[in-house]
DNA sequence: TCATAAATTTAGACTAATCTAAATTTAATA
DNA sequence: TATTAAATTTAGATTAGTCTAAATTTATGA
């Protein structure tokens, strides 16, 4: 099995290549809080393992079984904030530390088993999708930023893409929460106007929230 | 905050204070599986944060903080112990190992919201005493080994001196689980005939396991 | 293209937890 | 009480993960 610190790696690697084909030490380095120096010894000693492609100085990408690692890591870490959230009724911005601790408990058959108690949930608080016990996940078709919605647009909130507890608490605060409907009343250069079902109040977000803000039509 | 290997070291000494009230280097190192050299260096540095009370050759106790500490870690232990029985319908033979990695995460919050969802049980799947946020736990008033019943004397399953796997999964097969009923109807040399509720069905089980079973009157 | 900057790796060192082997202290007993 | 045995500690070494500082490689842009 893989080491706590390996298995932060791995987790940090696959996000990191959600948005490119290819990670480098520094971008590493920054995700999990540690130095270039360190992430070098350790790509090598995960590469040793086959579970990254590295090659000196040119960034790394994680093998099918880096992956597959990576995948039961998110999986249980997802799985295990929805559990918070939905039967220990934390708040959405509160889950995210306790489930960096929980996502390494190895037991699998706890993991399925928490699955299957909870209804095999295919989202978690933040709308990010939870792969199945194989891997396999689902990600909302046609999800996009609220910025881009025009004016008139009505669409559901989905998912965030800033996850930090000060953004989340915000998006409460103004009721910006999951499933929300939101109405696009006016556009600026500086921010949008929106209302939000079912209270309908008129009220303005900056660019930057509705940039991180993921709706459906 | 306790590392995870300080955590395990606190709660062996618990454990081991419950019979006696000192415990020593070598029973220290057969209870967490390591060697005696490794238990000194280890309980210098516990006793050096005031934990446990050392004196070179003579044998450890735990401090008011270190007990204090040690019960959290046991708190937690059984709180999760009684998750996976009665939420994810564990066997009480298959939670041990599971326990005892999470009872090292660290939130108190999440261990006193566990709690409250599960309407803060007392008593652990084995019939140990599950410590409240405080620390404070009451075991079952005479509570005794079922080896001291004698012939005709009926009482109800209460808890285990062995908690092994075989032994749990020995009992279970046998029905003796917590909060049966048995009646003792005789006494040999050898083992004790009983019968359980509600089958009602003659039995032999040796002194062995009778010593290890607990019941009350 | 070539000098400089940025990114990355290497070298060397540190800490926590572990081990084996040797030395020391305490306990047992003849 | 003197010897031996058992328990414990000390000494010295190892491994995983981390760091800083220096060396190397790659990228940039004049
Ligand atoms: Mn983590
Ligand atoms: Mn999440
Ligand atoms: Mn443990
Ligand atoms: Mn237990």
């Amino acid at each position: 099995m893989h080491s706590f610190t390996e298995e932060n790696y791995l987790k940090s690697i696959y996000h990191l290549l959600l948005s490119k084909d290819s990670a480098t030490t520094n971008e590493i380095a920054a995700a999990i809080g540690t130095k270039a120096a360190t992430v070098t010894d350790m790509l090598k000693k995960l590469a040793e393992k086959k579970l990254i492609n590295y090659a000196r100085y040119q960034g790394v990408s994680l093998t099918e079984q880096g992956r597959k690692s990576a995948l039961v890591i998110v999986r249980k870490h997802r799985l295990w904030e929805y559990f918070l959230v939905e039967k220990l009724q934390f708040k959405w911005d509160e889950v995210h530390e306790m489930a960096e601790e929980l996502e390494h408990i190895t037991s699998v058959k706890l993991i399925d088993r928490l699955d299957e108690f909870m209804g095999c949930p295919r989202f978690d608080p933040h709308g990010d999708p939870i792969p199945d016990a194989q891997g396999n996940f689902k990600q909302h078709e046609s999800l996009q930023p609220a910025l881009l919605l025009s004016k008139g647009q009505c669409a559901k909130i989905a998912g965030v893409t800033d996850h930090s507890a000060s953004f989340l608490q915000y998006l409460e605060k103004s009721r910006l929460t999951l499933g929300q409907t939101i109405t696009v009343t006016e556009v600026s250069n500086y921010d949008l106007s929106v209302m939000v079902e079912p209270s309908n109040k008129e009220f303005n977000i900056s660019h930057e929230v509705a940039k991180n803000i993921l709706v459906l039509l």
